[in-house]
DNA sequence: GCTTGACCCTGCCCCTAGGGCAAGGCTCCA
DNA sequence: TGGAGCCTTGCCCTAGGGGCAGGGTCAAGC
């Protein structure tokens, strides 16, 4: 004859949840002995047992009672399906692992593998974080907007960026942010970023996303994400 | 500019779930449209997945928020830790995979290895499923109480099997649970019983502990665990 | 222009599977 | 005869999920 405490020992189960199956009707209350103290049996060690198993498995415990007293098919059928969902919640959990590692790693956890490329080569390109934060935010927009669009953006401003004149214009565009409003660099550089998309108006419709004007405008929903010199470029160039 | 469905597909999470971070002061709330929708950045979204992704480890929500706020240090030793708990939970998601899988088999789950192997011996020596049922109990509680005992007596009982004359007796044993009080083949059986033990009276202290009519006083504790035959016999061998 | 379905808002209450804590009673060992 | 450690019941807490009410909003199709 057992105490609460010794089943729960053997099960593997804190007596807080053995009173609980007991409310919940899962586990039959067992006889009192002379001071009101719970005495269980063997057999009841084994219902716990069976208990425990389903409830660790995930098996809520309005099925697990179900369960009891199923036949032995309707049992196995349910077996299966049960180590099936598990079998998934390992794999879920294993996922969650990964999450955890890359938490550490940086910002490669909220965007695509190709958008995380990108942003790394922008970085040793010079860009500022500024810049890149207002990146990863446009990219992230965009990626739940309309994943495969983002996709083709990335690969089309990749292939711009390796055009020796986009880059340069890009970093210029970057360092205006804390130009001025009246700095006279601004006219020359709206002149040739148009001068350069006029060169290569070749390139389709979606490319002009590329334009880091329209970038800007997506990242405009951002806190902070826009200033004075900035303001005023975009004025000149549309103008 | 992302409203709550949508932030909450990104982030792989329901809308209840955003709120409620929201109101744990996890996730700031964001500003709200002309029409009170809430309205995130991707700011927002990367904080959402953190969040979740600490969450979806098992991390409580209380811890979650200071982990938000922890420098980078202490955040990289706390994911370290909730990895490695994490690698216990698989852990435990598997072992419960096995017992799943056991509780399909039959009795094996609630006993050691060896006493399963016994009750198998039992059961191919033609013993009845009451009495297999019976010894199992007693294996049950033994093991609770003393696990290394338990372990020590099934060797010994595994031995005394090994005699045929044991075997004989034990299962005339069996067959007497259902005999009548006075049946005529009581006291013979009580009396070779007695000879059997002291002709072997070699055995340990501990030995005796495969007696029959002490492994049946062990079973005592479960319902239904004697009849008016045992009762007699037991008489008969200790008076 | 109007409707319809899908989305959003707040607030409420109940459900899970137990954990924690309290206030009191019991048992066993030194 | 203590005190430690067990047992009893009861109540509140978690991390959300689910559902309801009662109402506002948006976009697409008739």
């Amino acid at each position: 004859m057992l105490t609460i405490g010794q089943l729960a020992d053997y099960a593997g189960v804190t007596t807080k949840a053995i009173r609980h199956y007991h409310e919940r009707g899962l586990l039959a209350e067992p006889d009192r002995d002379s001071s009101g103290y719970r005495r269980y049996t063997a057999d009841d060690a084994v219902d716990l047992v069976k208990i425990r198993t389903l409830a660790h498995a995930g098996v809520p415990l309005a099925r697990v009672k179900d369960l009891l007293d199923a036949d032995p098919d309707a049992l196995a059928a349910a077996i299966a399906e049960i180590d099936h969902n598990l079998e998934g919640r390992i794999a879920q959990l294993l996922r969650t692992r990964d999450q955890l590692a890359q938490l550490r790693g940086g910002d490669r956890l909220f965007v695509s593998q190709e958008v995380g490329d990108y942003l790394d080569g922008l970085r040793q390109l010079g860009v500022s974080e500024r810049q890149i934060h207002l990146e990863r935010g446009g990219w992230i927009l965009m990626q739940t907007a309309s994943p495969e669009d983002a996709s083709l953006w990335v690969a089309e401003k990749r292939e711009l960026m390796a055009d020796p004149e986009f880059r340069a214009l890009y970093l210029e565009h970057d360092a205006a942010y804390d130009w001025t409003e009246d700095d006279p660099r601004l006219p020359a550089l709206a002149d040739r970023t148009r001068n350069w998309f006029t060169d290569h108006h070749g390139c389709s419709e979606t490319r002009r996303v590329a334009n880091p004007a329209i970038a800007r405008l997506a990242a405009r929903s951002q806190p902070g994400a826009s200033s004075p010199a900035w303001d005023r470029l975009t004025l000149l160039m549309n103008g």
